[in-house]
Order: C-alpha cells, then sequence, then structure tokens
DNA sequence: GTCTATAAGCAGATAGAC
DNA sequence: GTCTATCTGCTTATAGAC
C-alpha cells in the first residue's frame, strides 16, 4: 500500500517483472551462444532493447545474473539429489536420480548443459552454494555408489555429462520434450545397467 | 643459413620452441579452468612469467592461440572420421570411430572437453575449418547411421559428449590411460549396440 | 523503471628499445 | 625473444535526471 509507484493496479509490478523475466531468458540463450564470460551486460542490454544501467536496476552485478540465471535448474536438482539419497534400494536410487534428472534437463533444455561445462558459471554458483557440497559429486556418488569399480565409475560420468549436453544439443531442438524423455531415460538406464521398463 | 639469431647452434630456436609449447600447455590449461573468453593474455602471461609483449612475439593475435590450442587434436579427429567413413559395414564403422574417438580424448584429456562445449574455441575453429563441414555433425551422422531414429540420434550424442567430457573430468584424472580408455570404449560400444570385445 | 553521463580498469594489440 | 610504454576500445559499475 503506502504511497508506491504501481501503475498496474493488483500485482507488484507487472511490467517489472516482466523484464526480469525476460532479461533471464535473454541471459541464458547468450550465456550458451557466447559462454557466460563471453557474455557482456552491453550484449544483454542491446538485445532486451534497453540500456546497461536499466539492467543494474535489476541486478547489482553480473554475477548476480548467472546465479539468477542458474537458480531454478540448481533448486531443482537439489530437489532430486535429496528424494533419492532417501532411497534404501541402489536400484531404486538410480532410478529416481536418473528419472528426476532427465526431466530437469527436458524441461531446462540448455541450462544444465551449461552450468555441466561452463567455468564463468560454475564459479559463479560455487558461491551460491558454499555452505552445500558440489553437487556434480553427489550425483556421481548415488549414481555409481559407494567404492564404484572404474567402469561403473566412468559410466556415471558418461551419463551425467552426455544426458545434459545432449538435452541442450541445437540439432536435438526440434525433438518434443516426451520423445527427449523417453530417449534420455533410456540410454542413461542401459549405461547405469537398468532393465528397460515395459512398453 | 645466413646470420640468423640461433645460439643453440643445431636447432632453430630451442629456447623459442620450448616458450611456444609451454604456451600452449598453459593457455590449454588456463582455457579449461576459465574458459577461452575467460582467459585473458595477461592470465596466460603471468602463469608463463613473461609479459604481454612477448605472447604477442609468438601469435599475432588471441584467436590464434586458441587455434593453435586445439589444433592438434581437430587434426586427429579428422583423420579418424576419414578413415571411418571409408568402411562400409554399420558396425566396422562404428568400432573404428569409437576406438579412435575414444583415443585422441585419451591422449588429450582436457582438449576434446574444451571444443565440445566451449563456444569461445568453437568460433575461433570455424574460422579454421570454414571450408569442412563441421566435425560433430559428420561424427553423428557416421555414429548414428543415415536417417537414424530417435533413439539412435540421441544415443549417439550422448556418448560423444560423453566421452568427451568424462573423458577431461577432474575426478577422473587420476586413472591412468589404459583403464580410461577401457572403460570410455566400453560405454560407448555398450551405448551404440555394440558387443563387448572378449578379454 | 529507464535514461544519460561518466568513472576506473582491463581487454587486445602495436611500436620500438635492448 | 623479451622488455617498457602506450593506444584504443570495451568492460563492469555508479550517480543522478526524468
Amino acid at each position: 500500500m503506502t504511497t508506491g509507484t504501481m501503475r498496474t493496479g493488483a500485482a507488484t509490478g507487472a511490467a517489472g517483472e516482466d523484464t526480469r523475466s525476460r532479461l533471464l531468458a535473454t541471459a541464458l540463450r547468450l550465456f550458451t551462444e557466447h559462454g557466460a564470460e563471453g557474455t557482456s551486460l552491453q550484449m544483454i542490454a542491446d538485445a532486451l532493447g534497453v540500456t546497461k544501467a536499466a539492467v543494474y536496476y535489476h541486478f547489482k552485478t553480473k554475477d548476480e545474473i548467472t546465479e539468477a540465471v542458474a537458480e531454478p535448474g540448481l533448486r531443482e536438482l537439489a530437489a532430486v539429489v535429496e528424494e533419492a539419497a532417501t532411497f534404501r534400494r541402489r536400484g531404486a536410487r538410480i532410478d529416481h536420480l536418473l528419472t528426476g534428472f532427465v526431466d530437469i534437463v527436458v524441461r531446462h533444455r540448455a541450462l544444465v548443459a551449461l552450468f555441466s561445462s561452463d567455468p564463468g558459471v560454475a564459479r559463479a554458483i560455487e558461491k551460491t552454494l558454499h555452505g552445500e557440497e558440489r553437487f556434480e559429486k553427489r550425483l556421481i556418488a548415488l549414481l555409481a555408489g559407494p567404492e564404484p569399480d572404474t567402469s561403473t565409475l566412468v559410466a556415471a560420468h558418461v551419463a551425467l555429462a552426455g544426458i545434459a549436453l545432449a538435452g541442450g544439443a541445437p540439432a536435438l531442438a526440434d525433438l518434443d520434450d516426451e520423445s527427449l524423455r523417453e530417449a534420455l531415460l533410456a540410454v542413461g538406464r542401459r549405461l547405469m545397467g537398468r532393465p528397460r521398463p515395459r512398453a
């Protein structure tokens, strides 16, 4: 209430929220095209049709933009890892992990590939997750199990990196979500030695 | 001969060649740590213990450094693709492709992961390969075959990206070449539906 | 919420001494 | 082959008008 600067009545700045969302979507696209360090605030501002100063109204630093871009996928990933850790049987744990991971990859496409392979993004989100250990390590550990042999460990690495990058691959961008999800889950299960689900 | 500036007698500037090699090795390390765009000439110079101007004596531009870093792996990759394309039977083609690709990944470790995922490197080498089509496309095409179904296409993408990134993963850096090679080849074959070679 | 204007610093790159 | 010194342009970031 008070004497705010709202102009649309109910919501707290619909135009502002929209600009922020557009900004994050634009930043994600540019990050995947040029890398996080290869993307300047000027490029983001130009793509949005605003000035750099307008961008700074929404985010105090460039790192803050990088964190905000990564945050949704990161949170969902954390939730899947936590859930998977509660399963006692190794098979069920792998199944839950693969299903959840593939689902996140498919819904966010380029995002997971981005923070699997972009050092700039990795550095920015490390500050966000200062307390909590690296996700990748936990994912690998849950997927490969305790004291894994070499081939299982390597398979887990190939599965995670491969699924993340394939999900964001431009050549597969035309695939609809359901087809991509099924295919990625199938290769993940094959890699980790899980039986195929029946049709 | 003439009145050159050689000081070591036989070779054409041993110290210079050594600096050039050290420069490329240092650049590769920094590129994988910070990304190509995230690595400045100042960082490279500092790591070498020389000034930026000394770096410019060896390479005219930063792009030239990027290309020179990628070149050895790129050439070997091109050779493997050409060889694989000569096989008539699809199984033999896949076998040759996987064996050759894994071998390059293992011997260069971080390199293949770098130009699989770094947009800065990808852009720089596109200028080098202006005539020849994108490697990745040809690799995928040879691996998945003509008119592949969705699951085969996705499997090929996961295999290439996964093998490249797993090969450069810090967590697997301690594995000796032979163990890594065997494990990567095994997962690649499993993904592409090839039978296991007998022990 | 977006603008203009500007500061301070670092980027890639070059000239010329040694 | 490496150095010092320098240039230009772009980077992140801030101050203050509208």
